[in-house]
RNA sequence: GGGCCGGUGGCUCAGCUUGGUUAGAGCGCUCGGCUGAUAACCGGGAGGUCGCCGGUUCAAAUCCGGCCCGGCCCA
């Protein structure tokens, strides 16, 4: 396939990798690859199958993969079973759109069968789209078995979870405010919730709320929501700020003192004193009288706490009056402070949004009307300091537009309190990446952890299996689908999901009445939260279950904290006291290029498959993992990925130049390799050698550490810097020779072994890719796939760090070569007769040494010298200078004859002089004598004219750039070779072709020195030569070109060769 | 309002655990060079108040405190 296509193509690779691995089996081959060996347990967080998978999906699925290939080539047994979260509100949502229901009597008309049938059918489309997506990323999962939360045996998982917790008295029925529309009768979820905020117009009011014990005493408080006043039992404020009592007009009013400036302006208050300023806290437990209390007589008989000051932590200061009106029937902080200070949960209001006969005075009005007669009623009591109307963002039902009311209503909890302690402790042995997740974010959430509302009134989710008794009120919670059969009615078609399991009725055990299912359905998030269980039919396969039971390892996205991670080590300490993983690592979101959530709305999202047909599936996922930490968020920036394409397709040459090469030779790898080879191997090859091995210690190493990045990152780094920059430019020469030489092979031998190790390291990383190089590289007794390689171990015997530092120390001294040939004005192409290198160190100086030919070639020097440390050749000179500045005072006119003397001395006999006299003393021409201390001198260093001097961090380099006739030659012959070569490529000729090639050049120089080194040329080239000296017709069978080297024009010309020859 | 993560050349990131030469790399820019695997590559150059302020220290990108900005999650 290699040499099928000239630049590496994700897509060609991927279509022709992906066919062969399906008519192959190979999936299934390497799923099935290590069956009893030791299990690595994955639990796979199951998506919810509603929309298409996107980049941010694509990263997390990468990972899973990764991880996954990596432990089955470290021989593991690998359990992968796929999973898809099938139930839910997404669902719904589509589900109305397609059968256009848009109210409840919609829904009612079209009937539950039917919509539950589409809901089936969408799941179906979305799990199929989810497994192409998958199948193309290459994530390999068991997808024919996978587990789906909305089969029955799934869901009885759930019911088993139930049952056991009701048993436990960890099930609970409560109260609790939730969102309701009130058109739509339902209350919705916090995601539907977000949906729907706009900005409204409300009416916005200031209430006196008389206290006890005083006639003209009032907190203020104020309200956007008139009609949840009814519902009023508390006051709320801040028992840390300062408030302060007023006088206004013979009343006294309290309010926060920080926001009282914004209450005079906003009530327009005229006149008002300051009685004083005191903390909140001395408002704590007063009483007041309820406004409303003759209109809604209700309040009459609300006792205990109700109609009360108390303290919470919620509390603005910056809006309103610091002292907030609280109904804990009508908001879900309220609620919570109803709770812990015992008020009254009081909500006259039922669910469509109507008051009821406990609303008193305003039973039967809507909550709109009831906000205007409120309003009306407390003018005329004289409570009200101000109506006016404010703009406010408020939730509306994003559906219909309703405003949504807040009210209590019954609902089922998981009781938190029993287990809370059991899953910190738990979570304590769970390693996390990286470890802040699960101590500080995880740990955070599970402290604070509460009771867990499953109910939701929905259609398309697991049942709640609670019936109760229409008679007495006695519950049963059905455990499992076989206990259905003890209903006294069932439907025809027994099926788990409504409508039909509403229709199961059962005998009351107590009073013999009937018994009917609380309709409620249960939140997702229970679903996949028994997947440790319920996706290997623990009810039924417990053998199973011991063998894979807590899982090794699970992986998601940070916001699956007080999601999956929480839901599934909920329900399996409530199962087993104990969390269902072992470990997990965290995934960051992926942002678009400007680190901007990728949203529908926005229009940023990208699709999975669409980055995989712009870019290529092994790219992607490259790109994805090498970028940064998995638990980091990354910014998708398409211009990076081109970046990875071209990587890869130097890679991808890299196979091609060794393949081409190895099949010109017949290089066989099994009878010549770097064991039997390893006397001709030079310091480069075991250079390569060493770093391919500390290569395969790294990428374990930060594998097993889950520090993925840093795999990526070694692994890119390696066969760009190492394997392509540095060891196949080092060695062109070795291998372009024709016979079958020792070191050739060597080379070859090298080359080999590396491009094995890095095909098996790339292999989790880009499985595609990989494929097709194993396939240039296996040996017989390797098997079909390299998914079925054994991971490397590092070969201790070629692990040399000397010789890799030592390499570094090379390079950079090459790096300050070439600096000082550019700096000399001399290109690569011409050779320069010595380059002198003078080590900082005694570590370079040995470095230097062994690698001396390896720079010489490389470097392109005749001649390499190599100093001791820090020493100078011994061309550079000392210079002497006087002092000017100095001796111009001392010396006066005989200055100018001490410099002109000074400029023809040898510098390092005066310093000589300087070190053992301390001076040095000069015979000028009038005989007198000049004694010059050292401070009078400038001693300068100065190589002669042809030499240039560069540093680099280990050495000084000095390069002489004297030309000797023999340099000029070989210069020439490298600039002819050049054009001759660039021709042989534009005439696509085949490297084995030997061509007759014509040079015409009108300098006799020239051509004396191009004839002299003919056989170079022709040997370099594979041409034979015809060298003219003045310039001719080009014959008809030549391809002929024209050339300026320098200033000279030159004409060379190549004919094919003829086939018979 | 709370929690977590991040802020380093134009862009994307490393370095921070354990303070210590001139803060690195890739991309981009620019000038030059190389090339029979490579639409690749190599070298020179320009380009950085390491978010801000304060503290600890002989010495802070690095440790501590506060603040600002961005992202995510929760309320």
């Amino acid at each position: 396939m290699l040499s099928e296509i000239k630049r590496y193509s994700p897509a060609y690779v991927e279509e022709r990798i992906a066919n062969w691995w399906r008519e192959n089996n190979i999936i299934e081959k390497v799923i099935n690859k290590n069956k009893g060996a030791p299990i690595f347990s994955f639990l796979e967080g199951p998506p919810t199958v509603n929309g298409f998978m996107h980049i941010g999906h694509t990263r997390g699925r990468v990972y899973k993969d990764i991880v996954l290939r990596y432990m089955t080539m470290r021989g593991l047994d690998v359990w992968r079973r796929a999973g898809w979260d099938c139930q839910g509100l997404p669902t719904e949502i589509e589900v109305e759109k397609r059968l256009n229901i848009t109210t409840k009597k919609d829904l009612e008309r079209i009937g539950l069968e039917r919509f539950i049938e589409e809901a089936n059918k969408v799941v179906d489309y979305y799990i199929s789209q989810w497994r192409s997506a998958s199948e193309r990323l290459a994530l390999w999962l068991d997808f024919d078995n996978a587990y789906e939360t909305r089969r029955e045996e799934y869901m009885e998982h759930v019911w088993y979870l139930l049952k056991k917790a009701y048993d436990e008295g960890n099930l609970i029925e409560s109260l609790r405010v939730v969102p309701y529309c009130p058109r739509c009768e339902t209350p919705l979820s916090q995601h539907e919730l977000a949906q729907g905020y706009e900005e409204v117009k409300d009416p916005s009011i200031y209430v006196k709320m008389p206290l006890e014990g005083s006639d003209n005493r009032y907190v203020i408080i104020w309200t956007t929501t008139p009609w949840t006043l009814p519902g009023n039992e508390a006051i709320a404020i801040d028992p840390g700020a300062e408030y302060v009592e007023l006088e206004v007009d013979g009343e006294r009013w309290i309010i926060a003192h920080l926001l009282l400036q914004k209450f005079v302006e906003e009530v327009g208050l005229k006149k008002h004193r300051k009685l004083g300023v005191f903390k909140g806290e001395k408002l704590v437990g007063m009483k007041y009288v309820h406004p409303l209390r003759d209109e809604v007589p209700a309040h009459k008989s609300h006792e205990g706490a109700a109609h009360t000051v108390v303290s919470s932590e919620f509390v603005s200061m910056e809006e309103g009056t610091g002292c907030v009106h609280t109904a804990p029937a009508h908001g879900p902080e309220d609620f919570e402070l109803g709770k812990r200070n015992n008020l009254p949960i009081f909500c006259p209001v039922s669910s469509t949004g109507i008051f009821t006969a406990e609303g008193g005075k305003y039973n039967g009005l809507s909550t709109r009307d009831a906000s205007k007669v409120i309003i009306e009623d407390l003018e005329r009591k004289k409570l009200l300091v101000k109506a006016g109307e404010i703009l406010h963002n408020y939730p509306l039902c994003w559906r219909c537009g309703t405003p949504l009311i807040y009210l209590a209503s019954t609902q089922w909890f998981l009781r938190v309190e029993p287990i809370k302690q059991y899953m910190i402790e738990g979570n304590a042995n769970v390693v996390w990446w990286p470890e802040w997740a699960g101590t500080s974010r995880f740990g955070e959430w599970l402290k604070n952890a509460e009771d867990w509302c499953i109910s939701r009134t929905k259609v398309w989710g697991t049942p709640l299996n609670v019936w109760t008794c229409q008679n007495c009120g006695k519950k049963r919670v059905v455990g499992s689908r076989a206990e259905l059969n003890e209903a006294i009615e069932k439907p025809n078609e027994l099926r788990m999901h409504r409508p039909w399991i509403d229709q199961v009725v059962f005998r009351c055990s107590e009073c013999g009445g009937k018994m009917y299912r609380v309709p409620y359905v249960l939140d997702t998030w229970l679903d996949s939260g028994v997947a440790h269980i319920a996706s290997i039919d623990y009810l039924r396969n417990r053998e199973l279950f011991e063998k894979l039971f807590p899982y090794d390892f699970i992986t998601e996205a940070v916001d699956q904290t007080r999601g999956w991670f929480y839901t599934l080590l909920f329900t399996s300490t409530l199962l087993f006291k104990k969390p269902p993983f072992k470990s997990v690592l965290n995934q960051g979101h992926v942002l678009d290029e400007f680190g901007k959530k990728m949203s529908k709305s926005r229009g940023n999202v990208l699709w999975a498959h669409d980055a995989f047909d712009r870019f290529g599936v092994d790219p992607v996922r490259l790109y994805l993992v090498s970028k940064a930490e998995p638990w980091s968020t990354i910014n998708f920036v398409p211009s990076e990925l081109t970046q990875v394409i071209e990587q890869l397709n130097t890679l991808w040459n890299v196979f091609l130049f060794a393949k081409t090469y190895f099949e010109l030779d017949k290089f066989n790898p099994e009878r010549h390799n770097v064991e039997s080879l390893n006397k001709d191997l030079k310091p480069e090859d075991r250079w390569l050698l060493s770093k391919v091995n500390t290569l395969i210690k790294i990428v374990t190493k930060s594998l097993d550490e889950r520090e993925i990045q840093d795999a990526a990152r070694e692994i890119r780094r390696f066969f760009i810097e190492d394997l392509s920059r540095t060891y196949i430019r080092s060695i062109r020469r070795r291998v372009w020779v024709e016979e079958q030489t020792k070191d050739k092979l060597a080379a070859y031998a090298t080359l080999y072994y590396a491009l094995r190790i890095v095909t098996i390291l790339l292999a989790p990383f880009t499985p595609y890719l990989a494929e097709v190089f194993f396939k240039e590289i296996r040996k017989a007794d390797d098997p079909e796939s390299v998914h079925m390689v054994s991971w490397p171990k590092p070969d201790e015997r070629y692990i040399d760090e000397e010789l890799e530092d030592y390499m570094d120390i090379v390079q950079d001294t090459l790096t300050a070569v070439l600096a000082g040939r550019q700096k000399g004005d001399r290109k690569l192409r011409w050779p320069v007769s010595r380059i002198i290198v003078s080590p900082k160190t005694q570590r370079a100086k040995q470095a230097l040494s062994r690698y001396a030919d390896f720079l010489k070639t490389l470097a392109n020097a005749q001649k390499l010298e190599l100093l001791d440390i820090n020493d100078k050749p011994k061309e550079t000179m000392l210079r002497v200078k006087p002092d000017f500045r100095r001796l111009g005072p001392k010396l006066g006119k005989r200055l100018t004859q001490v410099a002109q003397l000074l400029s023809s001395i040898d510098g390092y006999e005066v310093k000589k002089e300087l070190e053992r006299k301390g001076k040095y003393s000069l015979l000028l021409p009038d005989k007198s004598e000049v004694n010059l201390e050292s401070d009078d001198l400038i001693l300068e260093e100065q190589l002669p004219e042809n030499f240039v001097f560069s540093e680099g961090r280990f050495a000084f380099v000095y390069i002489d750039l004297f030309e000797t006739d023999e340099i000029r030659r070989m210069a020439i012959a490298n600039e002819f070779i050049r054009r001759i070569q660039v021709m042989r490529k534009e005439m696509n000729l085949n490297i084995l072709d030997e061509v007759d090639c014509l040079i015409m050049v009108q300098d006799g120089e020239v051509t004396e020195q191009l004839k002299a080194s003919s056989e170079y040329i022709e040997e370099e080239t594979r041409t034979r030569l015809q060298i003219h000296g003045k310039h001719k017709d080009i014959p008809g069978d030549y391809f002929g070109k024209s050339w300026k080297i320098g200033e000279l024009d030159v004409t060379i010309a190549l004919r094919k060769p003829q086939d018979n020859t």
